[in-house]
RNA sequence: CGCGGGAUAGAGCAGUCCGGCAGCUCGUUGGGCUCAUAACCCAAAGGUCGGUGGUUCAAAUCCACCUCCCGCAACCA
């Protein structure tokens, strides 16, 4: 039987600067929720990459008096280096540089011109000569241009037009006939009543005033728009446009579309209509997540000065694990809104969550395992089974469904959430057991509760290797499992007798936050 | 009247659809345990639910008005 597949996107980031925390959310998200559907046996397809063209590149290469080529390969080199740092299990990393890409970006865009759906027309704007830029009425502040406040002149110039406001009532209408096409839900009216109800213009998809870009095939004093270009990468990268376009038969359309709220437009409404005028199936998904906010404020590339949190991942990952930074993106912004980071909170957490919930009871099992039976996994004595047994296994089983339903809707912090569930109950479960007593007058329930307890562990373990690369991988080496699978919790109770488990240090040590926090700010 | 999100304990949040004892995590305080990384478990303190008015036996929740914060408002990405 042919695999499931499952392809999941992150943006392609845009190399102006370096990448930064936010970025760093999004693209762990992914990688969150692509290893979760290998783990659950699905032919996974992940893609990442970057977003190379457009003035906004050349103009940063320029004020560095790098070439631009230059400039963006050591961003891209510094953007996969992170990416490596944090674990990013990535199939595919595609450049809008790419020669197959912009190739594939003159045909489709000719395509578009054929079959009538890009036409020739004029621009009208404001152009700042300084800035090289064009504005709309909306944009000029006091009339004057926004970036650098000099006078601007009204312009006409010949452009190429797409018909989007062709496609208003075939988006509604894919709004309609799919709720789960753009979530969270109140992104739906977003679209719909600021640009879809007051009518779509058609949207000017090539430039003459940007020189960095990928020429117009038949008229190359134009190059292509950079969000045109953009775009099509999530079908590019799978070789459509080229002569093997077979993965792109066999992935596409995407399941999942992971954005950023403030390019929601870009994916729900652009996106979408592109494909209808080419007759390609749509993505079944695409999802604006929220920011992640600095006391109150969005951290972006352009302004990351006013706060004093150290939120470069490059010290953090060195210091602190990848698996604490994915934890802490993970678990603290809830899925479709915004959170909130602070260096405390994220020290604290390493330490409540991963030192002393998890890492410290596998430290207090294992030992325990070791202590009392040699490390090797006792046989379970479903005849002294007590209630209190029966009761925890429930929860286990509960909150691992929970879990993986969570995934289902891409919740990745409730689902890590469930997950932790079953450690605190573990926890509760030795305490309301006592072990330690049963050691000296029932060896029997002392069998069960051990054997409870790492069969409790393994399972969330499993899980929880979706999320954080490091440890659990360690802990599950433990148990002699290499490569996490859905067929190694599927039923409380796999878990082998007899199985030695080799004993491993302590998981994560506990920070002295104070000091922590004291010595990154003194970086 | 442009569109949307938000205001709940010191901090971060859930609960609002469908009215019924105001909850979770962290922090604080007290107690317990000894398998464990001063970890773990139990308990307590801490809130006029942004404001005003209305509906109701009953409002964080429903209705009206208001205040404050944030995002979007298209050809920047």
């Amino acid at each position: 039987m042919e695999k499931e597949k499952f392809y999941i996107t992150t943006p392609i980031f845009y190399p102006s600067n370096k990448l930064t925390l936010g970025n760093c959310y999004t693209t762990i998200i992914c990688d969150t929720i692509a290893r979760f559907n290998k783990m659950l046996g699905k032919d996974v397809f992940y893609l990442t990459g970057t977003d190379e063209h457009g003035q906004k590149i050349a103009k940063v290469a320029q004020d560095k008096g790098m070439e631009i080529k230059k400039y963006l390969d050591e961003n891209i080199l510094d953007t996969k280096e992170l990416w490596k740092m944090l674990h990013i299990d990535y199939d595919y990393f595609i450049r809008t540089t790419d020669e197959q890409h912009e190739k594939a970006i003159q045909k489709i865009f000719t395509e578009l011109y054929n079959r009538g759906y890009i036409y020739k027309g004029k621009y009208s704007g404001h152009y700042c000569t300084p800035c090289e830029s064009f504005w709309t009425e909306a944009q000029l502040v006091d009339g004057k241009c926004p970036d650098c406040g000099r006078d601007v002149v009204y312009q006409e110039e010949e452009a190429y037009f797409f018909k989007l406001s062709e496609f208003g009532d075939k988006l509604l209408k894919l709004y309609e006939d799919n709720p789960n096409f753009l979530q969270p839900t109140s992104r739906v009216n977003e679209m719909v009543n600021n640009f879809i109800k007051p009518g779509l213009q058609d949207l000017c998809v090539s430039r003459t005033t940007v020189s960095w870009g990928v020429p117009v095939e038949f008229d190359p004093k134009h190059t292509i728009y950079v969000w045109i270009d953009a775009l099509f990468n999530y079908v590019t990268a799978l070789g459509y446009g080229s002569n093997n376009d077979e993965l792109f038969k066999k992935y596409w359309p995407a399941d999942l579309h992971l954005v950023g709220k403030e390019i929601v437009r870009f994916h729900a409404i652009i996106w979408p209509a592109l494909l209808m005028a080419l007759d390609l199936p749509l993505p079944k998904q695409i999802f604006g997540h929220g920011w992640l906010l600095f006391g109150g404020q969005k951290l972006s590339k352009s302004k990351t000065a006013g706060t004093t949190e150290v939120i470069d991942p490059r010290i953090l990952i060195p210091r602190y694990g990848a698996d604490s930074v994915r934890y802490i993106l993970l678990r603290e912004i809830p899925f479709g809104s915004d959170g909130t980071y602070s260096t405390e909170n994220y020290l604290k957490h390493i330490n409540t969550d991963l030192c002393n919930d998890f890492g410290n009871l596998v430290n207090r099992t294992f030992a325990m395992l070791k202590k009392y039976f040699n490390g090797v996994v006792p046989t379970p004595n479903k005849q002294e089974e007590t209630q209190q047994d029966v009761d925890f296994i429930n929860t286990v089983e509960n909150a691992k469904t929970n879990a993986i339903n969570y995934m289902k809707t891409y919740d990745v912090s409730k689902s890590l959430t469930e997950i932790f569930t079953i450690f605190n109950k573990a926890n509760k479960y030795i305490e309301n057991s006592t072990p330690w007593e049963l050691a000296k007058s029932n060896q029997e329930e002392l069998k069960n509760v051990l054997y409870n307890l790492l069969e409790a562990i393994k399972i969330g373990t499993v899980l929880l290797a979706s999320f954080l690369t490091e440890q659990p991988s360690k802990v599950l080496n433990a148990y002699g499992i290499e490569k996490p699978s859905i067929e190694d919790i599927e039923k409380f109770g796999s878990l082998k007798s007899g199985t030695v488990i080799k004993e491993i240090g302590v998981l994560y040590p506990r920070l002295d936050i104070e000091k922590e926090l004291k010595e990154l700010s003194n970086l």
